[in-house]
DNA sequence: CATCCTTCTGAAAAGGTTTTCAACTTCACA
DNA sequence: TGTGAAGTTGAAAACCTTTTCAGAAGGATG
């Protein structure tokens, strides 16, 4: 049986409260009890049980992430971030993958409420009219990470998605391509997919190259490969010479199948991903690609939800953390 | 406020014993109150509270996981493995990066005590004595993950490593190759490090090839850069024509490494990596691998530590599953 | 010497649930 | 009508802490 307060009181003969004390507010208990509580708390090996401290105190040090697949190198990366600040901060994490299950998300969000957790890191989901009533109902605090809501008022920490895919394209036009597609995500996801068709639009418009936005093929899962999706990209539009791909796991499964197929990258086709994930710098040719501060993100969610918490004010509703063109070597200019 | 069990039992018009019974036990309250009170908890959105109901019965329904580095994609395929057996089984998982330190993790040990975890997943560390002890001072349930001990008596799940870099080494050989290089990580590592290096050594012994056996880089750190390695290795030994890596990370490197360089693969130099990670069927050729079944084993690991929770007899204390030699383009007959 | 402050301490309440126990109803059966 | 069993119920204890409150002890001040 594990010793509790109660153990250590008897040993150190004195009351439960001192030995509280002695833990939370050391100062206003007189040198020769507290030594003796310590020496009693060493011998018995005692620990305080966090659950009847967090039912007394209504905190459990504890945040919960919902995410759609830990496997996506990229939320592995946010995580890691989000599990840094947490340690500084004195949190843990519990994580959830969703799958992109609604059921599976209200049913996580459900079981943060009974766990008492502290607060919620919800990712990449776009926030649906019932999540939101949901949300609202258990009253937690809730930081939105790498998606965000305009209709409600919710904090959130993202990059401006529209703007990276801006710049992925512009980065092509300028190197010359004028037979730019894409693959991307389904419209239907407002943060990875709508935004950054939209950020693609908007510099073929600048540059008066309308005309090849029709060059596009959605995905529909993130999983799915890429790779499939270049076949149909290709047979629709045979006479591109550079591609944005909406993520660099697509960009590999792009890059795989024109290297199957015989068409060399750069010279043939030129590929700009997005994310900027562990093993884009391992690809063949190097990806060149527009980064995601990830990790910077986990930690700024996680700081903006401890604000959130103990109920500083926090300054800025939604953030908007600055990416980067990063240049390799599968651009070419022509 | 968060409405309580007296709230519920207010509003019903009951005692809180019967609301509780209504949760727990349902057919054994009357069904005029049962339907009283479920109508009660439906209309205040009544939902228990984990923390007081975990101090009585000893069990918090959620598992501590213990990993190096959840950007490692090899630690969160398995995390995902144990993620939906934790769900099916009712338990929530709390993940801690260690970066392979010993204090930290210590200090996430107890952690997971004060929090009452019923149980600890440690992944992938040797269990030093310094751990044992910590271990069994805390008395929690566990199970080791692609690690194990045979100095103690702990319960595991892992592949036979041994024997797989046996197998990979093997097939090398056996698609005639003699000259023959490994990228390992340190011996001192003695789940990937030493013991992979051992079934490279017995393939080799066993064909009478140990000469070769000095054609060997080390990493000492998996988010080392294999290009390096590469590098050195070839430095070492360019009369190479096949490279065994033990890691799918350190391949890839290594084949960004031959492709700067000039060396074509598979046709001058063959390479088989080990792990079979997501993006190994997209290298540049495609990647042959041995594939642990990371999934499975995180699937089997919280199995195995649920049945030592429920105080279920286990069957097996050490479990090895089967990895897999996955054959694809990297490798060339000669 | 009386009074007032400080400093230190322990008893008890509170936090929200589950579970035990005793008591009360109801019903079947003789 | 009486007896016992079965079915329901609520009061109270238990789980382990923190915190409040009042009291005791000691010192300083008038």
């Amino acid at each position: 049986m594990k010793p509790t307060i109660k153990d250590v009181a008897k040993l150190a003969n004195v009351s439960i409260s001192t030995v509280s004390r002695v833990m939370n507010a050391p100062e206003t208990v007189v040198e020769t009890k507290r030594t003796r509580v310590t020496e009693a708390i060493e011998t018995l090996g005692y620990r305080p049980n966090s659950l009847a401290r967090g039912l007394i105190s209504r905190k459990t040090g504890t945040l919960g992430v919902i995410i759609p697949d830990i496997r996506n190198s990229y939320y592995a990366d946010l995580i890691r971030g989000m599990e840094d600040a947490s340690k500084k901060l004195g949190y843990n994490l519990i994580i959830c993958n969703t799958d992109s299950d609604k059921n599976r998300l209200i049913s996580y969000l459900n079981n943060f409420y009974e766990k008492q957790i502290d607060g919620i890191l919800l990712t990449s989901e776009p926030v649906y009219p019932d999540y939101y009533n949901e949300l609202k109902r258990l009253k937690m605090p809730l930081v939105l990470v790498s998606t965000h809501s305009l209709e409600y008022e919710l904090p959130s920490v993202k990059i401006n998605d529209e703007q990276a895919a801006y710049d992925a394209v512009s980065y092509l036009i300028s190197s010359g391509h004028k037979e730019i597609g894409m693959i991307g995500f389904d419209l239907s996801d407002s943060i990875a997919g709508l935004t950054r068709y939209q950020g693609f639009v908007r510099a073929l418009r600048e540059y008066n190259l309308e005309a090849v936005k029709k060059n596009i093929v959605y995905i529909h899962d993130w999983a799915e490969n890429g790779e499939e999706a270049a076949q149909k990209l290709f047979q629709l539009a045979p006479e591109l010479t550079a591609v944005f791909a909406a993520s660099d796991e697509l960009a590999i499964g792009l890059l795989s199948y024109l290297h199957e197929n015989g068409i060399s990258v750069p010279e043939r086709v030129s590929v700009i991903g997005f994310d900027n994930i562990r093993l884009s710098r391992f690809t063949i040719p190097k990806l060149t690609t527009v980064a995601q501060p990830k990790y910077e993100m986990g930690v700024r969610s996680v700081e903006k939800l401890h604000r959130i918490i103990s109920g500083e004010k926090d300054p800025i509703l939604r953030e908007y953390l600055p990416h980067e063109v990063v240049v390799r070597d599968s651009v070419k200019r022509r």
